[in-house]
DNA sequence: ATTAGCACTTGAAGTGTAAGAGTGCTAACA
DNA sequence: TGTTAGCACTCTTACACTTCAAGTGCTAAT
């Protein structure tokens, strides 16, 4: 769909008086803007509507921009204002005082975003499905408990602490390590399954049996390193648009589920090789998210590790500056992360 | 300051009428409950006015319990209802199946709380400012990354990777635990200072200097170790009680402050020494908690760790329901946690 | 000490009116 | 044929006004 120049300029008018005040826009209004009367406005305001970019909340009020509008002005008519250099800088500073290692970068970086943005925010954690498993620890703490700790291919380190019935002896120690050599160590992270976790215990000897609770904590932490763990910052600040949504309260709980927002932030078909998703209104698969839009990134480091930092606010943002504002944080990020991780990792 | 036994009848009414329904109650409404004419009543609840236990909204609609009005009830006049044996056991194997480790525990626990009492939830990790640190290992990932982990007398676990910008030769290593036995192993957790830090990394030698950034990182994790993170959990529950505040947006923006919910769930003085702590309304320090009560509960393991559950709500919430349920789950929450750390720590 | 009665206050809810903004349509115009 | 002026119509918003119900404080009677 190619709209005339005329159409193009009014839709994009609507969109920029729309953003910033709230307001459904007249014809009048952008008659003066336009150089054109009223009237002509209409018509063409009019034809907008046919084509489903426009729509009017009811019969004798000022049009507002359709999801679909919002998708125009953003593929065709935006002009991105970026950040200046004393921003990015001021930016880059803030997050590298913040704190070194992954979790604090990445938290500072939700927090970030959410002030910049006046949106809450969504971060999930570094994943990388094709990762293997390089190096697993066991250290004893006390007598019957144990730290486990595993590094994957893509420097993601993940561990916990185990408790298992027996003291743990040079022996345990042994054929738990015999046990990860021959299964763990260099499997992927993404092709552990139950079975083989299952298949794995139940080859234990008599005597072994004690070690199962830590091959299934360590068949956790291999899981746990495959997998992203999203988590929103600065919901607070949807609060301040509320009167942008009919029900903020069904948003907010829709937030809260930590499943909904793996899903919201997996990147779909159509922008899966794009390094920037957004999703206009009732683009979102979830009905919750249908007066929101979400701004979305990945930041990337080492060889496939990856997540996601995004933006979710009303569809009614200001997409011209908050969409370089997530990109430019999450390269930030995927740098900072390069930076922390080198790029000797091993493969 | 004891009231007659009408009073306390009239006072208790008030309140049990108000919670569940949130309308002001009047005077006719508790002549018929308690046998007296509404002039009676109306007389008694002037005093109790003067008395600073209700209070009116405007001049002639019904009373509402003052912040000091649910503290006289809840001190002589309330009846818990504790929850059946049911609900617990229900209650426990939710917990049980949510995960063994204790980060799993107490978010499951925070989840729990928020779903049970439709309010938002706050847990704070273990914290033992007795704690000495009783175990510090250094595990090399790739050449220049390093995980370090540090467990303390209580079973506390901290960990996070390090990376340096030399190589982790056996001689780096040697000299990080020489420094590490010397300065770190046995300290208690709450007496590293800044000036410890500066005055064993000033004491480097030259090529010793590269491991400053495992000390500065050992610091810090020990600082963690000692201190008590607090978590907010259900914020969104709020929402639904929204007419309750005036501004809800103030109390949600207040609760995503990290720093302020550390001090909201400290334990003040006058409730030091009790497991429980309830402030209602205005008790609160904050302002912005004057419409809100908080529930808190601590939980213990071990000898000397302990850590607090709690809930935030309007002041208009079920104390005698919410109160028992609180104190059970952070009851739950130390059985879980002690069974995994076991008794065992060294000292 | 308690109660009945009454004047008074207040908020909530509903009604009617007027103003204002914006539309759709028609007819005139260049 | 595309553009514009004009006009009738629709819908929201704000305001003033009324009415109603709930509840109080006070006084006088019991």
């Amino acid at each position: 769909m190619k709209l005339s120049a005329r159409k193009e300029n009014i839709l994009a008018q609507v969109v920029e008086h729309y953003i910033p005040t709230g307001e459904p826009v007249g014809s009048k209004a952008l008659s003066e803007k336009l150089g054109y009367s009223s009237a002509t406005i209409r018509n063409e305001m009019s034809e907008l509507c046919e084509l489903g970019l426009l729509e009017k909340n009811h019969a004798s009020s000022g049009r507002v921009p359709t999801s679909a509008g919002y998708r125009y002005y953003i593929d065709n008519l935006m002009n991105t204002s970026p950040l200046g250099d004393m921003e990015c800088a001021k930016l880059e500073s803030m997050l590298r005082e913040g704190g070194k290692t992954p979790e604090k970068i990445l938290e500072n970086a939700g927090g970030l975003l959410a002030r910049l943005t006046g949106c809450a925010t969504v971060v999930t954690t570094p994943s990388d499905k094709q990762a293997k498993i390089s190096k697993v620890e066991l250290i004893p703490a006390s007598s019957k408990t144990a730290i486990l700790v595993l590094l994957t291919s893509s420097g993601i380190i993940k561990n916990c602490v185990c408790r298992i019935d027996i003291d743990i002896s040079d022996n345990i120690k042994d054929r738990f390590k015999e046990i990860v050599d021959k299964y763990f160590l260099k499997a992927k992270v993404a092709e552990l399954s139950e079975d083989m976790l299952e298949e794995i215990i139940g080859a234990l000897e008599n005597e072994d049996y004690a070690i199962k609770p830590l091959l299934s904590a360590l068949y956790e932490l291999g899981r746990e390193a495959g997998e992203s763990k999203a988590y929103v910052e600065g919901e607070s600040n949807l609060l301040a648009h509320k009167d942008a949504y009919g029900d903020i309260t069904e948003l907010m709980a829709f937030l809260q589920q930590r499943e909904q927002l793996s899903r919201l932030v997996s990147f779909d078909e159509s922008t899966l090789n794009s390094r920037m998703s957004i999703l206009i209104g009732s683009e979102n698969y979830f009905t919750e998210m249908e007066d929101s839009s979400v701004i979305l990134s990945r930041y990337a480091f080492g060889h496939n590790a990856m997540g996601t930092i995004g933006i979710i606010g009303p569809t009614r943002i200001d997409y011209s500056k908050l969409i370089p504002d997530v990109e430019y944080l999450t390269d930030v990020v995927g740098r900072l992360l390069a930076e922390h991780y080198g790029d000797d990792e091993e493969e």
